[in-house]
DNA sequence: TTTCATGT
């Protein structure tokens, strides 16, 4: 009688245990599944907290993951423009349009501490040689009849130009070289003028103030027809038919020193053209709203910005104007 | 600081 009940009592110990284990191992399993899915997967990204929320058991989460998931948030503190066809990197995201083969938006978060004191002027130094080592290359994650080659733009007449800046990037400035990040911009009087101006004035927000958001992106933007429609025009570059941007907008957010101190918002929409040499770049000032209506994107989503922002808003965006 | 052209 003794015995036969000990040896039940061993059974059915054995058996919430092994249950138990069994348990655990499965969430610890699916768990970290879930992790990796998160990494690629937006909607994930989006229930992920609230499946996160049942957590049976303690488990330990992979570090490396939970460090990207942590930066991912960073970056897009400020919410998502759109959510068409997300692309993780380790120091910007990224909504990639398949049919131009360029992104829709880019998102970095500019810290000063991460950017360094050689972005200060436009005159290059030293860093230089480590920026040579590294070459564009086509990105593997997009499907190969949705992927911008680099033949596309080889004697294309235009420059391959960065969204997310190289130079706001030391760590991971490789991957700012593929080709979803790249765009066909013209070369003298813009890439290497104007829109340089641009990104090394964000650069010095940065160094200034801290912390500054950019999301930066094309516009294809139309034109009155003479019978009261509209119509777009653009160029498109290679067989694989890269399209040729008319404009590209920078949406920037300073985030104050002071305690109570609201982020500072403005936009520039600058014309992918020849711009003249002496310009001010407070001329390029533009309103969000047109910005997104021209993308079909929605920064902040949707929320109101003159109750969390200060801005600089232009009395007269230039968008709607003709640029030589 | 942006880039291009040429080759293996």
């Amino acid at each position: 009688m003794n015995s036969r009940w000990q040896a039940l009592i061993v059974v059915l110990g054995t058996a919430v245990t092994c249950f138990l284990a069994g348990a655990y191992f499965q969430h610890d399993h699916a768990t970290r599944q879930l992790q990796k899915l998160v990494q690629h997967d937006p909607y994930a990204y989006y229930v992920s907290s609230k499946i996160f929320k049942f957590q049976f058991f303690k488990i330990p989460q992979d570090k490396a993951l939970s460090a990207q998931r942590v930066r991912l948030e960073d970056i897009m503190k400020y919410g998502y423009p759109g959510l068409d066809d997300i692309h993780l990197y380790s120091d910007f995201v990224l909504s990639y349009d398949r049919r131009n083969r360029v992104a829709h938006w880019v998102c970095e978060h500019l810290r000063a501490d991460a950017l360094g004191s050689a972005a200060i002027t436009d005159r290059g130094r030293g860093r230089v040689r480590s920026r040579s080592r590294i070459s564009y290359r086509p990105d593997l994650s997009v499907p190969s009849n949705f992927r911008a080659a680099l033949a596309d733009y080889r004697n294309s007449g235009f420059d391959r130009g960065h969204l997310a800046a190289a130079g706001n990037h030391r760590t991971h400035c490789d991957e700012t070289f593929y080709l979803t990040n790249i765009a066909p911009q013209i070369g003298r009087g813009f890439n290497r003028a104007a829109w340089n101006k641009l990104e090394i004035y964000v650069r010095n927000l940065t160094l200034r103030y801290g912390s500054v958001y950019v999301f930066t992106g094309p516009i294809y933007k139309p034109k009155a027809r003479s019978n009261g429609n509209w119509s777009i025009e653009y160029e498109m570059i290679g067989s694989n038919m890269v399209a040729v941007p008319t404009h590209f907008f920078k949406v920037l957010i300073v985030e104050s020193k002071l305690p109570q101190g609201k982020p500072y918002m403005e936009a520039y929409v600058l014309p992918n053209a020849r711009i003249p040499d002496n310009i001010n770049l407070r001329d390029y000032l533009c309103d969000i709203r047109e910005i997104e209506h021209y993308a079909g994107l929605q920064f902040f989503n949707g929320l109101r910005r003159s109750r969390i922002f200060g801005s600089n808003f232009p009395r007269s965006s230039q968008v709607f104007q003709n640029f030589g």
